[in-house]
DNA sequence: TTGACACATTTTGCATGCAACACCTAAAGG
DNA sequence: CCTTTAGGTGTTGCATGCAAAATGTGTCAA
């Protein structure tokens, strides 16, 4: 039954994943994405779809498909008229998301629990390690990475691809707001131990506990964003 | 410094919504939700662009807008080779479905108690008792309608637009599943009595109670599928 | 000076054409 | 008889053109 199995298919690059078929869409969503989290591209600046295309040097037909792609993700926004901005959410916005993000990552501490295998607890186990290891005059991006892989790695033991899946399109929208946050140092310290709190419950498979402290984890990002807020205001 | 808020913009159709622009693609994707969620396309057959298209009277490029939208709705798959197809759920994927959706709801129960008006409480009260006040020979689709609505409202209580936007997604994926669940007449029962709580709850405003009643709902419904998958093995 | 209207420009939605790729079938070689 | 391979067919990705809609600008009247 199964023919394309018995061909030569194993193209396969490098890991065990998938090859995912590039096309120019994904690769201009990966370019717009890039620019609009490198802030780049200001929010709330209006997205030409022509001028787009040509800067990227492709048609405007995959390009639209990309600005979709971004718009799924909520880093592009359609006005009432279609054309597209770049997102620009509010405070409130941005804490609405992170209450959203917090209930699926709690979910995904609480099937990890009951689904995870050793190997991937002790994933995060070595990423929570990691983390902690880093130097201190390590650079910001770096600690966010780990952190990011941190949180992704927990959704990934979930064994819930629905649930991956959107738990992505979340990270991505609210991916500014946290590097934000992120790149305070004297926070550190505080995610570290939080992480320390939520691999302990993971490991003890502790659903209660973990799905509990992850929840801790994301409230105290909600506190930190104000802070920031109020920060920014003095300035 | 607002402009377009002194001329007359004020020609708001009828409700206090936006027009919200339609649009063939929106179209396409409305007509082919229909025809998906009313089995008049199988799960797991193929959707070739052009066929469809022409079927609907419009070209290519609005249709595969459409073939987009309804992917992140989960309704149309992608394969690796980039041909769609009816989403085919297994029962696996769609438990994880409703494992997601669960904690959306619960999550929206939570905010719900803190944030709706009493009019939106009273409104979900209503449902309620719509539901309740449905004669024994009105039809499944009427029922069904009237618990879709029920868990909207709710939703639409916690005042979290990317909440509801998410939520609105899985509901999507898993109308059929949900469909197919509610025509069962014995479980109108069993549905009413947890609405009833969950209603309580929520009048009380009483949010941990509010999300643990949801989330019985919704276990509920996975067992309930469960027995279906067993009836359909015997037949 | 302010407001409204009409025209010019920009920008998106949609249709269509072409090229690359995937799939299916059938013939040739083992 | 089975496997492999070559060709034909169908399907999707992308580019481009046109029309409709929206925005910006300048002029005129109150």
């Amino acid at each position: 039954m199964n023919k394309q199995a018995s061909k030569v298919t194993s193209i396969v690059s490098e890991s065990g994943q998938v090859p995912e078929r590039r096309s120019l869409s994904t690769e201009a969503a990966d370019a717009l994405r890039e620019l609009i989290l490198l802030e780049k591209l200001a929010p709330g600046t209006p997205v030409p779809e022509r001028d787009l295309a040509e800067g990227l040097g492709i048609s405007r037909t995959p390009l639209k498909d990309a600005l979709r792609i971004l718009e799924v993700e909520g880093l592009i926004e359609y006005g009432p008229t279609r054309r597209p901005r770049v997102a620009d959410p509010s405070l409130d916005e941005i804490e609405q998301n992170v209450l959203v993000l917090s209930a699926l990552e709690s979910l995904a501490g609480e099937l990890a629990c009951s689904s995870a295998s050793d190997k991937q607890i002790s994933e995060i186990g070595d990423l929570d390690r990691s983390m902690r290891d880093l130097p201190a005059n390590s650079s910001a991006l770096e600690f966010f990475h780990l952190d990011m892989e941190f949180h992704a790695s927990i959704v990934a033991a979930s064994r819930n691809e629905p649930l991956a899946q959107t738990h992505k399109q979340y990270n991505a929208r609210l991916w500014r707001a946290r590097f934000m946050s992120s790149r305070q140092q004297d926070r550190r310290e505080n995610t570290l131990a939080e992480h320390a709190a939520i691999t302990k419950a993971l490991v003890a498979r502790d659903a209660a506990a973990t799905a509990k402290q992850l929840r801790k984890h994301l409230k105290s990002t909600i506190i930190n964003l104000h802070h920031i807020r109020s920060a920014d205001a003095k300035t």
